[in-house]
DNA sequence: CAGATTTACCTGTAAGATACAGCTATCTGT
DNA sequence: ACAGATAGCTGTATCTTACAGGTAAATCTG
């Protein structure tokens, strides 16, 4: 199964080679997985605003810029999405009364229920997916794809 | 940590929340990296050029409906990123010689080299990020990922 | 084997995500 | 109070991708 002969022959760098195709097909995987999901029959949420919602819910009401630097996404990008999600009631933009030139974004209710929605169902595909795996093995995945984002996290904000 | 507040009280249910949110995290923060890795300084190749290599490097050559299919993406698309690459030099097409309609894709060792330089540069990436894991992490980690992706690719192409 | 169907690939068109550059309004430190 | 930083927006451009429709080749069917 291993297809990284050409790393060499250091065991540290044949995981780390293992890791790099792994995360490379997950991101194809999970991106095919997402458009197989989410756009046939709900038309739901694309990627970003599900993103912005879910971080809006988790990390409260904040601007443009705050969730751009949280997301690692350029400023016009949110703003532009921020337009969208607002022009389809999913977030509404008030001024920051601490701020004359920001703009506190928060979820609506009806911005949170539609993003408890597709996550419900990711959820569900989840479940399907993983069907056949021990809670352990779940537990073990969760756990360190927690610790992968922190690392990537910790790292992307070093730069 | 868990923010799961409303996805019920099931243990389950958590677990898969959280691989839910580590996964769709992965994903952006994938790309933040992949952005700031191969875009900057390299200019070497786009996200589905690499796909592309990767695969021909370790299935073969083979035409483009193959590909589509493997990579979960449609066949025009395929087509333009091919001759994007065939532009760059990086591809090779030849006649199929068993049928008339198809062309065969192959690498080119330019290609393959480019390929391997992106592959090097974030295998060391991954060996940065994850340098305070211990071995025994790091290979669980790619062997979750590698039954995550196994699990997620079956359920792709059940559908 | 002739006509119908399927397949492989390409092109036109369109949409989404994102970045960078440049603009205005506002804020902050000295 | 002014210079410089910051927040957000708009214009423009690129990349990725899909769907619809077209042509040519292959395959099936009676």
């Amino acid at each position: 199964m291993r297809d990284d002969h050409r790393t060499g022959t250091d065991p540290d760098a044949v995981t780390l080679g293992r890791i790099e195709t792994e995360i490379a097909l997950l991101m194809r995987l999970g991106e095919a997985t997402r458009r197989a999901t989410g756009t046939a029959e709900h038309r739901v949420l694309d990627r970003a605003a599900y993103v912005i919602l879910r971080h809006l819910d988790k990390a409260g009401p904040q601007n443009v810029s705050a969730l751009a630097a949280r997301l690692n996404l350029d400023g016009s990008t949110v703003t532009r999405q921020v337009s969208a999600l607002q022009r389809d009631g999913l977030i509404a933009r008030t001024p920051d009364p601490a701020d004359g030139r920001g703009t506190v974004i928060s979820p609506t209710p009806a911005g949170l229920q539609r993003m408890a929605a597709v996550r419900a169902a990711r959820t569900r595909l989840y479940g399907e997916i993983l069907a056949d795996w021990t809670g352990d093995d779940r537990d073990t995945l969760a756990d360190l794809l927690h610790r992968l984002n922190e690392a990537l996290d910790a790292r992307n904000r070093r730069r």
